[in-house]
DNA sequence: ATAGTAATTAGCGGTCAAGCTAATTATGAA
DNA sequence: TTCATAATTAGCTTGACCGCTAATTACTAT
């Protein structure tokens, strides 16, 4: 689940799409339009965050018109406070050993 | 910069890493012992960590101690949360094709 | 049905991440 | 020096990611 979300995160372009989207919904062909990446390739980016549940895709008659979901945004920040101080205790201990303390 | 911090954080083992450095120093075989991968396999999470400045590593006679850096974290919050609203304009717009305005 | 536009999926080549074992470096002790 | 321990680097395989072009699906309009 976080997993899902930095690796979304990871990507400028992706990144650059999500600054983009904050501002308003935006439809696939706009975003492709907007980087200098081809289509099909930004069309892939927008679905890794849609995957990673960053975004949210909605058909409009012809086009497809993408929004942010900035809960899930928000959801993460939240996971790295945690990480810098603050136990929220998110991530769940998988291939952990022993109980590590 | 950012893009190597959301990779880093982009893996599970790496985020428990951090939730246990968190907590205090450790060396290298503590850590390699926490997880059930090999001990090369934890070293190189630790190298990425180290790359993206998410740790430091210091030699401490025939060990090597990783600290968490704390300070990055926080930066990579404040990076999520210019993407949820705020903003705060990091960023840079490469790869773009106009002013996308 | 046909044509046209919007967008995704398929397929390909190249690169990079992840895991392992084995080999190597580095330090400390005898 | 020699031995033992700590940790990384080297080498390998597998699988995923990134970018492209070409082909396909989805919808609208005529």
């Amino acid at each position: 689940m976080a997993t899902s979300v930095f690796n979304a995160l990871g990507h400028p372009l992706r990144r650059k799409v999500m600054m983009v989207l904050r501002k308003g919904p935006k439809t696939s062909g706009d975003l492709a339009g907007m980087f200098d990446a081809s289509w099909p390739t930004v069309s892939r980016h927008l679905n890794v965050l849609k995957e990673a549940d960053l975004i949210t895709a909605e058909r409009k008659g012809t086009s497809i018109v993408y929004r942010a979901n900035t809960s899930v945004l928000e959801d993460a920040a939240a996971a790295i406070l945690a990480l810098v101080g603050r136990d929220d205790g998110d991530d769940r201990d998988d291939d952990m050993k022993e109980a590590a303390e």
